[in-house]
DNA sequence: TGTAATTACGGGATACGTAAAGATG
DNA sequence: CATCTTTACGTATCCCGTAATTACA
């Protein structure tokens, strides 16, 4: 096991207090603390935290080591972080895995700003509005809208999207709009498929206070893309990005549904495979990404 | 990989300037370290090293880390030696591999002088002249006489002991003793299997210099004491340990050959299996043998 | 052309997670 | 008895070594 790691677990436990929180905390389960900790102290010779199940206490040589090991942690954090400045050209590939419409609008303006700056990186855009496999796929990152069911992943948030309630004017000619987010039960209904929620949909009332409405429908995508297609086309119902509808909002393809009730925004999220260690020229990329997308709000 | 271990190999790398000398000494393949290196400048993302396949340059920001990288080093040295004198009880099981004459001679009572001082350590002696698997048998140390023909154990000089060749009064009565160590060709040697060199027997000479014969015979043996055995009944020549044939000698049971000629003393040797890392309380056995056998000198 | 580093690949050790056991207040 | 740690076990991953490849003097 990789001692510095060790070390960073040892410093959490006498810090947090239990396994339970710091297995949490670097997203490992309990047992795999147990197993750290007790492989520094095998390591040592020394008993570092007297435990049973209900109590830990600090040993004296743990009090002792516990400084020794924040010391050496903080060093590698310096000493890392100054050999990266030293050399703060970034080189390599990226590949980055981007939504269609939200990838056009308003991601590819940002690594080309980013592209500007790093003369030496490369980049590699893979549209897709599926969850694909980052693992499979070897994807540095993927930029996302709305959280991902699948929460292995790990995840930043960049920024957050406006939503829309939406159908086609034909649809409302014939079932009629919603008055209130329970009629929605009562309509057919478009499903991004692949969030988290995805099926429940909230909305803010005028007075203050939420209502959330679980709603079905014949249709489910994991593509906003398609669900903007569907609805054009009549087939329902459908909860999607400001910037997604405002074409056909405007050509009058599509009506605003529940007009005077907010749409809980979605965040747009950089996501990441579970990996131990961040590359520096990803983690760059997305912290790159997430001021980029802190200076102007979405449109 | 262990971040230290990274650090350490680069480190090294630094100094012995090329990857098959990093290699040899840190016991792995060079291909090993160049992945160390390669994973390193990675986490990194920032190159350390320049390197054709003939010259190795380091770089500006790889002369910075080098020195950070030392101190890190230092500082887990430093750090895991003060943790380990606050608590210098040692506790837990030892499981000592010892021949059987020479363990009874020499390594009980020393043994035993680090039970009494470690009340907290148990001791589990295991008999055998044979080179035993020590991974196999989950071996913490073996003591034994002589350089193992596994090269692949990491060994530590205990002490020396001094050789006799020997043959019993009857076998010489019968064959005649030899004169001079090239005459051993003529003779049936008792062969001890195992060591390195084991059929190369090297004698000093009285006017200073050595004299080298390879010898052989219808016997060989993992063990001292089937040698003994044999030579006693008279199968041949052995060379043995001092301590191992005085009674017979001094019985009369066996007769010292070539007397004038001085015989290189056998190293005595603790031996450990290769794991990357040694248990403080086996390194402090093993210190304590050292220690211990420094003090008196084998009789 | 010979030497040294890198890359490719296969086997084996190892470290993780799941789940059950153990312990303690 | 409930909670938290430890232990047991199966599996997937990763890491090392062997061998082929590449690069350079």
């Amino acid at each position: 096991m990789d001692r510095l790691t060790l070390l960073h677990a040892f410093v959490r436990l006498v810090e947090l207090g239990t396994f339970t929180a710091v297995a949490d905390e670097m997203r490992v389960k309990q047992s795999t603390v147990s197993k750290w900790i007790a492989e520094l102290e095998e390591r040592l010779g020394v008993q570092l935290i007297e435990r049973t199940t209900r109590t830990r206490r600090v040993t004296e040589a743990g009090e002792l080591f516990y400084e020794r090991a924040r010391e050496l942690l903080s060093a590698w954090e310096s000493a890392t972080a100054e050999v990266q400045e030293q050399a703060p050209e970034l080189r390599g590939r990226l590949r980055v895995s981007v939504p269609v419409v939200f990838g056009r609008l308003f991601v590819v303006p940002r690594v080309a700003d980013f592209l500007q700056r790093h003369e030496a990186i490369e980049v590699e855009l893979l549209y897709s509005d599926r969850y694909v496999n980052l693992i499979e796929e070897r994807i540095d990152v993927a930029i996302r809208v709305g959280l991902p069911e699948d929460s292995s992943l790990t995840s930043r948030k960049l920024a957050e999207t406006g939503r829309h309630l939406v159908a086609s004017p034909e649809y409302v000619a014939r079932r009629g709009a919603p008055e209130r987010p329970s009629d929605l039960k009562e309509h057919t209904c478009l499903l991004h498929t692949g969030l988290s929620n995805g099926d429940v949909w909230s909305f803010g009332l005028p007075g203050g206070g939420e209502e959330r409405a679980r709603v079905r429908g014949r249709i489910a995508a994991n593509n906003s893309e398609a669900l903007l297609y569907m609805a054009r086309r009549g087939f329902g119902v459908a909860l999607l990005a400001t910037w997604l509808v405002r074409d056909a909002l405007d050509a009058g393809e599509l009506v605003e549904l529940l007009p005077n009730l907010t749409r809980p925004p979605a965040p747009i999220c950089a996501l990441m495979p579970p990996r131990r260690f961040v590359h520096p020229r990803v983690r760059r990329f997305i912290d790159f990404m997430v001021d980029a997308f802190a200076q102007a709000r979405l449109r």
